[in-house]
DNA sequence: CGCTAAACGCAAGGAATGTGCTTTAAGCTG
DNA sequence: CAGCTTAAAGCACATTCCTTGCGTTTAGCG
C-alpha cells in the first residue's frame, strides 16, 4: 500500500529538500546517502528502503526540479513563442546544474520513467505552443517533428557537445523548422 | 608522465577484458569494483587510482566498446549510405546493451570528454558517408545538419523515449533531411 | 476506537572505498 | 647494457558505506 500523507509525506519532503540544498553547497561526489539523512534527520537505512539507491534518489529529486512551472508565455505568433521557449530551455538545460540535472534523471532510471518524464514535460510545453499557434489559424507543425528538430537537437548537444550552444543555435533550429516545414 | 606500455598496459587491458566480460555475465548493479580486480588478477586500490571510480572505469570501457571498426558500406549513392548507416546505428544504440553503454558513456564523465567521443565517432562516419557523396558531385548537407537532423533525434529517443524505434524512423529521418534540405 | 500493515528507527555484520607505505619495473641516460 | 629515476602496482589497514533483521510507530480504514 502507498501512503502518501503523513509520516510518510514529511520524509520525503525532508529528504528531497536536504539532496537539494547539499546539491548546492557540497562537491557532488561528496554527497552521500548518509549525509542527506543526517540533514533531513532521517535513518539511512530509510533512504536505502524506499529509493534504494542515491542515484535513483537523485533521479527522482531531478525530475521534480525539471518540471516546469508556469506556462509557455504568449507572444501572439508562433514563432515568437517557440522561439522564447527554446531559448528559455537551452538557456536552462545547458547551464551546469541543468546539465547535472538531465543526468541525474537519465542515471538512476532503470526502466526509462524519469527521462521519459523529461521529455513529456518538454513535448507538453510545445503541444501548448502549438495548439494556440493552430487556433490562431496559423499553420503549425506537429509536436513530434518540433521534437525531432529542436528538442532533440538541444539536448544531443546538452549531452553529447557541450560547446559552443548558445541563444543563437535555438533560434536557427526554430527558423528551420518553421521555415522549412510549412510557412 | 604516461607509460602506454609494459605492465600498465597489460593491467589496463586486463581491467577492461574483465569488465566486458563481467557485464555480460553478472547483474549490472552486482558489478563492483574488488569483483572486476579480481576477475582481473589485479588489486583493487590498483583500479581506484586509475580510474577512481566504477562508473568512470565504465565510461571509459564503454567508449571504447561504441568505437565503430569498420568505415560505413559504400552502396553507389548518398540515400542508400546514410540509410544504411542510420539504420545499423539505431539498432545498436537502440539495444538493451548499447543503451546500457551509451548511459555509462555519459555517465563517469565529469568533463564530457568520452561523450564527445561518441559524438565525434558518429560524426566522422557521417563526414566519410557526405564526402563520398561529395566526391560523386551529389548535393550533400554538411555534417552538422545531418547530425542535428538524424543522429540527434536518434540519439534524444534513445535516451528519453525508448519505445516504438525502428529502421523505419530511421528511414524517415534520412528521407526528411535529404527531401528538405537539397535533393 | 481498534486493527492491520506499511514505513521508519535502531543496531550489527559484511562489503566496499580510500590511503600510507613498500615493491616492482618501464623508460631514460651514459 | 648497466644503473638510475620514478610512475605505477601491490599490500595492509582504517574508514565509511551498504544491507538486513527486528522492534516500534503510525497512516489508513472499518
Amino acid at each position: 500500500m502507498v501512503r502518501p500523507g503523513g509520516r510518510s509525506a514529511r520524509v520525503q519532503a525532508a529528504v528531497h529538500e536536504a539532496v537539494r540544498d547539499l546539491l548546492a553547497e557540497v562537491d557532488r561526489d561528496a554527497l552521500t546517502v548518509p549525509l542527506v539523512a543526517q540533514r533531513a534527520g532521517v535513518t539511512p537505512s530509510t533512504i536505502y528502503r524506499r529509493w534504494g539507491d542515491l542515484q535513483e534518489l537523485l533521479s527522482d529529486v531531478a525530475v521534480e526540479r525539471l518540471r516546469p512551472d508556469t506556462a509557455p508565455d504568449d507572444h501572439g505568433d508562433l514563432r515568437t513563442d517557440l522561439t522564447a521557449w527554446a531559448e528559455q530551455f537551452l538557456d536552462e538545460m545547458s547551464s551546469p546544474s541543468g546539465r547535472a540535472y538531465i543526468r541525474d534523471a537519465l542515471l538512476g532510471d532503470p526502466d526509462g520513467s524519469n527521462a521519459g518524464q523529461c521529455s513529456a514535460y518538454a513535448a507538453e510545453h510545445i503541444g501548448v505552443v502549438l495548439a494556440r499557434a493552430g487556433a490562431r489559424g496559423e499553420d503549425v507543425p506537429d509536436v513530434e517533428t518540433a521534437m525531432d528538430r529542436v528538442v532533440a537537437p538541444m539536448m544531443y548537444r546538452i549531452l553529447f557537445r557541450p560547446t559552443g550552444l548558445d541563444a543563437a543555435y535555438a533560434r536557427r533550429l526554430v527558423a528551420e523548422l518553421l521555415g522549412g516545414a510549412r510557412s
